[in-house]
RNA sequence: CGGGGCGUAGCGUAGUCUGGUCAUCGCGCCUGCUUUGGGAGCAGGAGGCCGGGAGUUCGAAUCUCCCCGCCCCGACCA
């Protein structure tokens, strides 16, 4: 298969971001306008997500369940907000077979609807609740403009629909999973996320209100990162979901949803990889240790092979690839680990097992070190935990030197054009101040974050009282 | 759907303004030998309806018109 060359870093990170996933052979376009085919490299990084999600969700105590891709549409009309949402990005089945479908079929932009009316029938008593459930699934949603992984026509998320007795419950449900998101964010991606509401304008359609993770890419974007909603009683209306409650009474249940989506592999790949390829943090890493064996001659060869064996024998913990293509060269090898984001690379030769050594490279700064081959398994361990914390600790520091409070609204322009980031400022609330923003400076709020870092200020709009910033910010 | 750009080998491209050995170069692929601690070297080789159609011309990758496709910017993005 070829290997392709990042040639350099262009003026346009557009351009940079695709050469990387072409050059990490991680995902190609589709013959279908906006979809994408995930290549191996790509998918085993989706592979190592749902995994660390999926345990985060049962520990939670969430359940998987799975509900049907085509949904009537009759069920996205049953809430208003919802329908008014959706409708423009929505792909329809109007044919089966040789005839015309009496009902259109929606092919599921996301699945409220059709989960709430399996509800209906599920929920009966204060007993039968909070119900907890995910689902693992493609979803279609026809947007105008698309980019691989971050904003593609079908594309595999996780979407959680929890049903609680009452409206305290939903919203504790909703905090807890954004907190999921932000842990699985910073711990697994090593990408620092600010975690916060959306505006009313910026909300799902059908939320009472929506919690999010916002991430910054090393271009200085905003990128959302997850989502959890609290959806109050809107599709327990919409769709009849009533429960007895412990004193006789008939109420309508409170509920949440949630996502994340393999725009995860696009912000992972924005936020740490380089002009070589991509970075992968060793927790999401299904190679951590990539093995290159030097050697000249046969007998070079059968020593080299057997020292590796004897060293990765106890490597229990640490997911190796030894990498004996013999018709590749070493120096094709570092590269192709490169690209593909390896934490670590490790070359052995002759000279190495003369010393008693080996050498190792973190991906991440390149940094090279000659280590004993005694206790090697330790210091591989050792070496992933300070690269997954460094990772960690570069996004953050560049996150706030690009992160600035702003209380002219004059100087948005300037401050995005040139070194883009977050600008928290203040902000009275206001729809018309939120759209007058973002036609001035393209930038919109990207969340009200939580804590209660209150401060008096005045709007950058329109001058009114505020008591605290929120952030703004371009985003993807 | 508006604005801009681009379609030449599997990929990336030169050539188009000024029509005439122009089908170029790199990567990749195949064969052989030498190589292998940063994308190996040399030699040889395979691979093209120059996006499609119609025109102009003695002659079109090149000029004209139409069509198709893709990319970027914008609108849009729960």
């Amino acid at each position: 298969m070829a290997d392709t060359k990042i040639t350099k870093r262009a003026d346009d990170y557009t351009r940079w971001y695709t050469d990387v996933i072409a050059a990490a052979e991680m995902a190609d376009h589709a013959p279908v306008k906006g979809c994408m085919v995930i290549r191996p490299n790509g998918y085993a990084i989706w592979e190592k997500m749902q995994r660390a999600l999926d345990d985060m969700f049962k520990a939670t105590g969430h359940q998987n369940a799975y509900f049907p891709l085509l949904i009537p549409e009759s069920f996205l009309e049953k809430e208003a907000e919802h329908v008014e949402g959706f409708a423009p990005e929505v792909a329809t089945v109007t044919h089966a077979g040789s005839g015309k479908l009496d009902e259109p079929l929606v092919i599921r932009p996301t699945s409220e609807t059709i989960i709430w009316n399996s509800y209906r029938n599920w929920i009966q008593s204060y007993r039968d609740l909070p119900l907890l459930i995910n689902q693992w699934a493609n979803v279609v949603r026809w947007e105008k403009r698309t980019r691989l992984f971050l904003r593609t026509t079908e594309f595999l998320w996780q979407e959680g629909h929890t049903a609680h007795a009452t409206y305290e419950d939903a919203e504790k449900e909703a905090l807890t999973i954004l907190e999921v998101y932000r842990r699985f964010a910073e711990d697994y991606m090593a990408m620092p996320v600010i975690s916060g509401l959306k505006s009313e304008s910026e909300k799902f359609a059908g939320a009472d209100h929506t919690y999010t993770i916002e991430a910054m890419m090393q271009d200085g974007k905003a990128l959302q990162a997850g989502t959890s909603h609290h959806l109050g009683q809107n599709f327990a209306k919409a769709f009849d979901v009533q429960f007895q409650t412990e004193k006789g009474g008939l109420e309508y249940v409170c509920a949440t949803s949630w996502g994340v989506s393999t725009r995860l592999i696009g912000a992972l790949i924005m936020a740490h990889g380089d002009d070589r390829g991509i970075v992968i943090p060793p927790r999401l890493a299904a190679t951590q240790l990539a093995i290159i064996p030097i050697f000249r001659k046969p007998e070079q060869q059968a020593e080299v092979m057997g020292r590796i064996q004897k060293l990765t024998r106890d490597m229990d913990s640490v997911s190796y690839h030894i990498d004996d293509r013999e018709q590749r060269s070493p120096g094709w090898k570092f590269n192709h680990w490169e690209q593909r984001g390896i934490p670590i690379r490790m070359e052995i030769g002759p000279k190495d097992i003369e010393k008693n050594q080996v050498v190792l490279v973190r991906r991440d700064t390149g940094e090279k070190s000659f280590v004993s081959q005694d206790g090697l398994h330790r210091t591989v361990r050792d070496m992933l935990l300070t690269i997954q914390g460094d990772l960690y600790k570069k996004a953050l520091e560049f996150r706030e030197s690009r992160s600035r409070h702003v209380d002219e609204l004059d100087s948005f322009n300037g401050i995005l054009d040139g070194e883009a980031g977050f600008l928290w400022s203040h902000w009275c609330g206001s729809a018309a101040c939120e759209e007058k923003i973002k036609d001035q400076t393209k930038a919109t709020i990207r969340c009200i974050p939580s804590g209660d870092e209150r401060e008096e200020g005045k709007c950058i709009a329109c001058g009114q009282s505020s008591d605290r910033r929120v952030i703004f910010g371009r985003a993807y």
